[in-house]
DNA sequence: CGGGATCCTGGGCGATACTG
DNA sequence: CAGTATCGCCCAGGATCCCG
């Protein structure tokens, strides 16, 4: 493992339960929402690196207002996203990763490309557990 | 799909709703998963590579049998985790990282060292963000 | 346009049994 | 020891309506 953080050094070693293995899941937590990694990989490929609420409305296939509100309200909570009201008529409020946001991208990068390089082993995996299971 | 895996390639998501971008969100959940993150990080540091059904439910506080079979049977499923019955009295299951879940192993040892890394500003974050909204 | 307020439902998850 | 079975709570998150 590549962190040996001094304070961590006996991490999870001993106990995944410590708290610092518990902070960890508050954020990969974050990570496997339903939603907040599409908000984050389309504000990190943006154009000028903003888009309107109804950019990522229109953008996130099948998502509601109000679950778009929530996740950006997290996100910005967390200090990822940066949320900028213009005041005109009609509104215009404009979302951008903060410089924090921008790192979790190469991080959820790395992940996905994870992903990408493992679906077929997955997939693979499922269906030969999925029959191994069927009788 | 091998002719849009090209295009996926360089980047993980030209749009987010893009089916590549939706499995990822499927692997992406168990990393967010509540107890998968500490099985494989027990799995990972386990001394022979090995741990038993009881020593994993003894290190992870406050889990259920039923959740760690749960947590289990998921993993195992994606190939990250194998299983080994023993036909021996009292019966003995040992779990393992797959080479697949060791790879896992590293990719979320990064997000980990992220979480680590900016703890501290997330924590400011969100109080900065609270103490704003809580007039 | 960019949300908030409200209601409602599914299923994730925990507690508590019981078994090979 | 290593699970399975069953029940029930709770709340994430979708639908709907409304507002500045």
């Amino acid at each position: 493992m590549s962190a040996e953080q001094a304070g961590d050094a006996e991490r999870a070693g001993q106990a995944a339960h410590h708290p610092s293995a518990c902070r960890a899941r508050e954020v990969l937590q974050r990570v496997g929402d339903k939603w907040s990694v599409y908000v984050i990989d389309l504000l990190g490929q943006a154009a000028g690196g903003t888009m309107r609420f109804s950019e990522l409305h229109r953008a996130i296939d099948g998502i509601t207002s109000r679950m778009l509100t929530v996740t950006l309200r997290g996100l910005e909570r967390d200090g990822i996203v940066s949320r900028t009201i213009h005041p005109v008529i009609p509104p215009r409020v404009d979302y951008e990763l903060t410089p924090l946001g921008r790192t979790l991208l190469d991080t959820i990068g790395q992940l996905v490309s994870w992903t990408d390089a493992h679906l077929l082993e997955i997939d693979a995996a499922r269906a030969a557990y999925d029959s191994r299971h069927e009788d």
